[in-house]
DNA sequence: ACCATACTTCTACATCACGTAGAATTTCTA
DNA sequence: TAGAAATTCTACGTGATGTAGAAGTATGGT
């Protein structure tokens, strides 16, 4: 996901094997994972000629986002929770909060 | 970790075995699981008489927010994951938040 | 049109977390 | 001190994940 969330295209399974070049991974372990990661919905393909390439069906931020909220949404008192959060969150986030939330 | 949030005070596993009696589990099985959890960090236990009363590190909120915590903490642009995040998140959490941060 | 090559699919294996529990050991308490 | 209760150690099945080989399919160049 980090190699496609960073790409600003979308990408091969050779794209993301050479982008993990360090790892020398096999060309069948990038597309096996890149099958998982489509089976979860994290990412949809489409046939470019004979590759398909892959892209994130969300930005990282709208995922985290997203896991953020999984998260919450174990919580039976919500607002016990937001509170908590903002405790052990940095000023700076509080401060961004406050700003998106005018 | 539910049935330890739901006390109001220390249980020992005989009290979380009986507190899940519906699912009969083994007394080893929730000593196991118990012991899973100290060495994960989330539960503390004290000698009591025979037994270990456990109880939980922190409050289900407290931990939900730290889950929450740690997810944020991925983001490389985090005011952009809170920005997502508060888009995803019901009107009522947002007033929530609001309300907080005043 | 054909074949080598690239790409995909299917299958597989190791590891790890987790739910579950038996065997063996320790420790109260009557 | 003996028996019951509790703990520890070990173990097994399952599902997710990282990894890759074998085999099938399709593409592109000649």
């Amino acid at each position: 996901m980090d190699v496609l969330w960073s790409a600003d295209r979308p990408l091969t399974a050779r794209d993301v094997q050479q982008a993990l070049s360090d790892r020398a991974l096999a060309t069948t372990t990038v597309l096996t994972v890149l099958g998982r990661l489509e089976r979860k919905g994290l990412v949809s393909r489409a046939k470019a000629g004979r590759a398909y390439q892959y892209r994130p069906r969300s930005s990282r931020e709208e995922h985290i986002a997203e896991l953020m909220r999984d998260v919450l949404d174990a919580a039976p008192d919500r607002a016990a929770a937001l509170a908590s959060f903002l405790g052990t969150v940095p000023p700076d986030d509080r401060k961004t909060l406050r700003d998106l939330l005018r």
